[in-house]
RNA sequence: GCCUGAGUGGUGGAAUUGGUAGACGCGUUGGACUCAAAAUCCAAUGGUAGCAAUACCGUGUCGGUUCAAGUCCGACCUCAGGCACCA
């Protein structure tokens, strides 16, 4: 609609004009700061989802206002990186200029939703006046020692020709075009963001982040808490440090694996027998890619190591010493110690080298109690495989469905125990044993003995090769106590209960590594613990004591590597020279900018682009004058992103990155949204930016952000994702031309929960717009009255409560759902007064705010209304005289009556137990009881 | 495999934290207005049976706690996201 059209530039203008979103940096106002990611400005143009998260804050930051805060509200544009490089080439354009142009676009798309940003701080990564600080920063933490150059296998996109950080190139694969990665060695720059692991984890506890996002980021730290256990080699003495989390399990240790690229292999190379099958295997682990290696259903491979020989430091046992590539020499120490009874990658691993295992942990069943008997016992499960059928005895309610069980006699072992039990018990004899399994420590109570049991129990599993059978020798009652049955597996796992049998029964159908806590056996000091925590820290203490260990805390954070061979990035400023090594650029002679170049297209041996450009990159050495290189790599893109916020609170200060008093006043951000894309990377790398400088007094936080909220995306009609390719992207501006902002904002709001992925319906859509229309149309019901319209009195105080809390909690589906409720009571009425209209349009006024300012100009209703006060409701008006409430009979709804506020307990019952069809409900019953719930419910039990 | 979330009509989604399940919107059906269409307005709309009053069923599945369960507990299934040979 066009008039909607003039409308919404009308007031955009004005808003422009009279600086009406312009943030105070001395207003003695207390303050707000709100963010939404800023966008890269790719020529693609803004996207609906832009649109859900820029509407939702801007509602927030009107209605801040509206609530007396001097509100920050800025955006501008990440327009560095990658994304906007490969534009560029693709479009032959230099990078700069398709920046401008895109941002240009964007702007104007931004900029139509009618959002009340501060436009004064705008800026783009790229401005030289805004990475002029960036690179200022960057050689704070090369001062600090925080950077350093290091060779570095680093992911490479051959498609991008770019090496990407591990954040990157998750799944092996690069993030921006799919194409699988490569092993490259090359000299990067690196930041210690290590260092601060965990300070990363110990400040989320500052922060109200979404516990998804911060348990997103504590995983991606990584810590582990264990320990580095010395082991010896046999024929050298030398030291094989370990790391493990499990020193309690240090007993069950039966051989030790160690990374392809350890150096103890390179050492040793001499008294190694077998280094030919080594080196091929060396070989073969390089080739595969970081993806392959880590891929978790791989088969286990492996070497075994001829010629060395670990020893046991607890035990003194010699065990074998392997190479495998499910051992990361960039984690820990590179080597383990291998404990398969109680680790998954080693059990499979044991398994198939043929290595023995030993138990040093037994699962616990059923209670322990005092005054335990011990016995050993077996539970033998017989498996028909020809109709897929397990053999159990079903004893009926003298203990339901069981397998096969027993207890040894002395000198008798699991096995002959087993066969005898099966025999005796069923009267087959024609089985093979299968396998067993570790023993489990079953505690139970026999109620006819009144004695409590403490059993070993041995797993045993056998197959039915006939069913030959022997007669079953039975006393008469013992015939009646128990039935012999075969029964498929569903059936077991739905009646087997009992908790030795059907553990049991599980783990033999699954062997696997034992985990969990347990008991301790065959652990000398260790014996009889059942707790993992005391074990383990019975064993720190014992290896400590002895030197044998000590305690460790890993993460699997690495640090940051923070060079890129391109062209589109900020300059790393920093210059080589052949005497004074890495120096830094000075500080006056900052931005370090890119030179004007023809080809800034990236080169296929992985050297910048830059590096061509002798002109640039000849220069003098700033500490002694001699001629020296610039470095021609450049930084990621994340780069600008990790203290942009810092940079909207004094945006455009040529002192300082911002003055101290700005960074006093915002602070920290109070509220910022985001991909949840970004929980992991953007965050982190922005949190250990932050927690750098507060380090080293530039900030006066050293948590950043206090609130972060992430958008859930929108998706295409039918729930598909929005793509090119599919041809179902929704253009906002299309929808702007067609229903108006007001009514596209709405429509994002009223869509669904904020935080969920929801699918786009244009329909839905054209609801918000007729809910629009009928907002204008009932302009004409307006009376002179000043007042609230006695009948809506109620309903209004209620509404502005409820948008209130609403979107103070960003749910802004339910504050226009409420809004739509009280347009409808609007209609029923004749007459509404000038009050109840402006009190409507002022609470609609945050998330469609043209039209909402529009009207009220048009019947000048007051002051414009994000210049005026968020409306305020009185408590008591929202309480409703009387109530509808439901009657209950046996807790089914048989009728409902209206109840006034005061009456009391028994005039509700009795009025309840009147009612026509409770009667129905009750009469020739007893009523048992009456339970009345204030102004909610009353049921009536009867029997 | 582990860690988060989440499963409610034809559909997007509500539900005061244990108290009338399906608010509000969309769609659909019928009606009014109109020469007609659009727009607008009115009515109905979880399923089954019934003219109706009403009854039974119904929030992923199975079980439990409770006067009362979408909501709490236990087991499982499915989907989405994150992590993943990290010792």
């Amino acid at each position: 609609m066009s008039d909607y059209k003039k409308i919404e530039a009308k007031w955009q203008k004005k808003w422009e004009d009279e600086k009406s979103f312009v943030a105070d940096n001395n207003s003695t106002k207390e303050k707000y700061y709100y963010l939404v990611e800023f966008p890269y400005p790719s020529g693609a143009g803004l996207h609906v989802g832009h649109c859900r998260s820029y509407t939702a804050l801007d509602a927030l930051a009107r209605k801040k206002r509206m609530n007396g805060y001097n509100v920050l509200f800025p955006m501008g544009w990440d327009a560095f990186g990658a994304p906007a490089e490969q534009y560029a080439i693709k479009n032959h354009i230099h990078p700069s200029v398709a920046v401008k142009e895109n941002i240009k676009t964007f702007k104007g798309q931004v900029k139509s939703l009618g959002l009340s940003i501060d436009w004064t701080r705008e800026f783009s990564t790229t401005d030289p006046e805004y990475y002029k600080w960036t690179q200022w920063q960057f050689l704070k933490f090369f001062e600090k020692g925080m950077a350093y150059k290091a060779k570095k296998n680093i992911n490479w996109c051959p498609n991008c020709k770019m090496g990407l950080s591990n954040e990157d190139s998750s799944g092996g694969v690069c993030e921006r075009c799919g194409h699988s990665v490569e092993q490259r060695e090359k000299e990067q720059w690196m930041l210690r963001m290590s260092d601060y692991a965990e300070d990363l984890i110990k400040g989320l506890d500052d922060t109200d982040f979404q516990e998804r996002i911060k348990t997103a980021q504590i995983n991606w730290i990584g810590k582990s808490e264990g320990a580095e256990v010395n082991f010896k080699v046999k024929e050298t003495n030398e030291d094989l440090v370990v790391y493990t989390t499990r020193p309690d399990t240090l007993y069950g240790v039966t051989f030790m694996v160690v990374a392809p690229e350890h150096p103890i292999i390179e050492k040793n190379k001499n008294i190694i027998s077998n280094m030919d099958e080594i080196n091929s295997y060396k070989d073969a682990a390089k080739n595969k890619t970081e993806f392959e290696r880590t891929q978790v259903n791989k088969d286990k491979t492996g070497v075994k190591i001829e010629g060395l020989t670990g020893i046991n430091p607890i035990t003194k046992k010699e065990i074998p010493i392997y190479i495998s590539d499910y051992v990361m020499m960039n984690y820990g120490t590179g080597a383990i110690m291998a404990v398969p009874a109680h680790d998954e990658r080693d059990f499979e691993f044991a398994n198939k080298f043929g290595i023995d295992i030993i138990p040093v942990i037994e699962q616990i069943t059923g209670t322990p109690r005092d005054d335990e008997k011990k016995k050993n016992s077996i539970v033998a499960v017989l498996f028909d495989e020809e109709n897929n059928k397990y053999l159990t005895i079903n004893w009926g309610n003298l203990g339901g469905r069981l397998f096969v069980g027993g207890t040894r006699k002395d000198n008798e072992s699991p096995l002959e125990c087993a066969i005898r039990e099966i025999k005796e018990e069923t009267g087959y004899t024609d089985i093979t044993y299968m396998h067993d399994i570790f023993p489990i420590n079953h505690h139970y109570y026999a109620h006819n003995k009144n004695q409590a049991y403490e059993i070993e129990s041995t797993g045993l599993l056998f197959k039915l090769n006939s069913n030959k059978k022997v007669e079953v020798e039975l006393d008469d009652d013992e015939k009646d106590n128990f039935k012999v049955e075969w029964v498929d597996k569903n059936k077991i796992e739905k009646e087997v209960v009992d908790e030795l049998h059907i553990t049991t029964f599980r783990n033999l159908l699954k062997p696997t590594a034992y985990i969990a806590d347990g008991k301790m056996v065959n652990s000398d000091i260790l014996n009889g613990l059942t707790n993992k925590k005391d074990s383990i820290e019975k064993m720190l203490e014992y290896l400590e004591e002895n030197n044998l260990g000590k305690r460790k805390t890993n993460y699997k954070l690495q640090d940051w590597i923070f060079s890129r061979q391109r062209f589109w990035g900020e300059p790393i400023p920093l210059v080589h020279c052949k005497d004074c090594g890495w120096v830094a650029v000075d500080d006056k002679d900052l931005p370090v900018t890119l030179p004007e170049v023809v080809n800034y297209e990236p080169t296929d041996d992985g050297e910048s682009p830059l590096a061509a450009i002798t002109d640039w990159v000849n220069t003098t050495c700033p500490k002694c004058g001699n001629p020296a290189k610039r470095e021609t790599d450049t930084m990621p893109n994340w780069a600008g992103s990790s203290w942009y916020w810092l940079r909207y609170m004094d945006a455009h200060n040529d002192k300082e990155f911002a003055s101290k008093d700005a960074l006093k006043y915002w602070g920290k951000l109070d509220f910022y949204n985001g991909g949840m894309e970004h929980a992991t990377r953007h965050l982190l790398y922005a949190r250990f930016w932050n927690q750098f400088l507060y380090n080293n007094g530039l900030v006066p936080n050293k948590e950043p952000f206090k609130t972060r909220v992430s958008h859930g995306m929108i998706l295409g009609e039918g729930g598909v994702k929005m793509s090119k390719s599919l041809g179902n992207v929704i253009n906002p501006n299309d929808m702007i031309k067609e229903y108006g902002a007001d009514a596209l904002r709405c429509y994002e709001m009223f869509i669904g929960d904020y935080e969920k992925e929801v699918a786009w319906s244009e329909q839905g859509l054209n609801g918000c717009k007729r809910f629009i229309d009928k907002i204008v149309r009932i302009g004409d019901k307006l009376s002179n009255d000043t007042s609230y319209t006695k009948e809506l009195e109620s309903i209004i105080h209620k509404t502005i409560k409820k948008v209130t809390e609403d979107i103070d909690n960003m749910k802004f589906n339910t504050a226009v759902s409420a809004l739509m409720i009280l347009l409808n009571k609007y209609e029923e009425q004749d007459k509404i007064t000038k009050k109840d209209y402006r009190t409507f349009l002022l609470l609609f006024n945050p998330i469609a705010p043209h039209i909402t300012e529009e009207l009220n100009e048009k019947y000048d209703l007051g002051e414009q209304l994000c210049k005026s006060s968020w409306p305020t409701y009185d408590d008591e008006k929202t309480i409703d005289e009387e109530k509808e409430i439901a009657v209950q009979v046996n807790g089914k709804v048989r009728a409902t009556m209206k109840i006034s506020i005061n009456e009391d307990e028994e005039e509700i019952k009795k009025k309840a137990l009147a009612l026509e069809n409770v009667i129905n409900h009750t009469k020739d019953k007893e009523i048992i009881k009456v339970i009345v719930i204030k102004g909610k419910i009353v049921n009536i039990v009867v029997k």
